[in-house]
DNA sequence: CCAATATAGTTGGTGGCACGTACTGAATCA
DNA sequence: TGATTCAGTACGTGCCACCAACTATATTGG
């Protein structure tokens, strides 16, 4: 795939030129880079992150979650499992329908979940740290238009998707 | 972490508003899902497809196979284990060092990652299909920049690092 | 009303993949 | 030439993915 050493030159060039794809590639996984960074400062995976993002506002079943991560139900058991064992999250059976459980972040998982987050948007803030003003705006304008762009291709409210 | 759920509203508005850091790393999920699921359909991990792009030009050592990955170099025995029991890459000893080997790609690796690279490359061209000429190339410049003082930040010569 | 069917979630199996520790063989150093 | 360092592997452990099979519960249809 894309790493570096499809795009840049190996003479060492000081700034290479990237194709849209490379730089989007690139970019992405130096982003995910640092949320695993962040997140395994404090043994969370960043699946386990999603995770407690997901559940900062609501309580979904274990359906509903293997639906917004994106995982097979069996892994959302095994996460969830392993969440409740740290004392990060709760299940708490349905009162309408027995099969069922929500899933509830406990106050340490949510404090959790906020030392992880706000240390990994300082370091994305550090990382756009160098562009100007109106670099930072048209990133997120365009980000944002792709995004919309790509959950409406999917059939998705932005405001039900977790990634 | 920035779910959409601590973005977005959860009253379905058509285009939410990001921050600059939820915009990003929204997008890299994004990315990081397209690659995961181009890869997967040939069984091949992210970090296996990050090996086979670091090894199409060049056949590095385990230790410099560490460093680039940012793995553990057992991780790395592991993992070059496994693609050489799949034929995708080999160990070389090194003709000056017997504690050595390096790591090349075979034929089929060549094959295999051209195909997940070709594949993952036509998603990425679908998701900034929306986006003008302008866009596109401004992402691109912003991106680029971002990179590069990441790289440089880092202590890296981007020709040599791997994501 | 009840058997059949569908749903929600768990369990067990399997394999990939991460890190840490300990180890072996080879190279370098003093 | 023995001590030290380096390159890489082996082993243990735990997380995490998917698949198939299972149990308990709810719904459906005759």
């Amino acid at each position: 795939m894309t790493s570096e050493s499809q795009a840049w030159p190996t003479s060492g060039t000081p700034a290479p030129s990237f194709t849209p794809v490379d730089a989007l590639t690139q970019l992405s996984f130096v982003v995910h880079g640092l949320l695993e960074r962040r997140a395994g400062e404090r043994d969370v995976s960043i699946v386990l992150t999603r995770l407690m993002g997901i559940l900062r506002d609501r309580t979904p079943t274990m359906n509903q979650l293997a639906g917004l991560l994106d995982l097979d139900k069996s892994s959302v058991s095994g996460l969830v499992d392993r969440a409740v064992r740290r004392g990060l999250v709760e299940r708490v059976p349905s009162p309408t329908d027995r099969r069922r459980v929500h899933v509830t972040l406990t106050p340490a998982g949510r404090r959790l979940a906020a030392e992880v987050t706000g240390r990994f948007g300082s370091d994305i803030d550090e990382l756009l740290r160098g562009l100007s003003a109106t670099d930072r705006k048209t990133l997120t304008r365009i980000a944002t238009s792709i995004l919309t762009r790509h959950a409406s291709r999917r059939g998705l409210d932005l405001s039900e998707s977790s990634l």
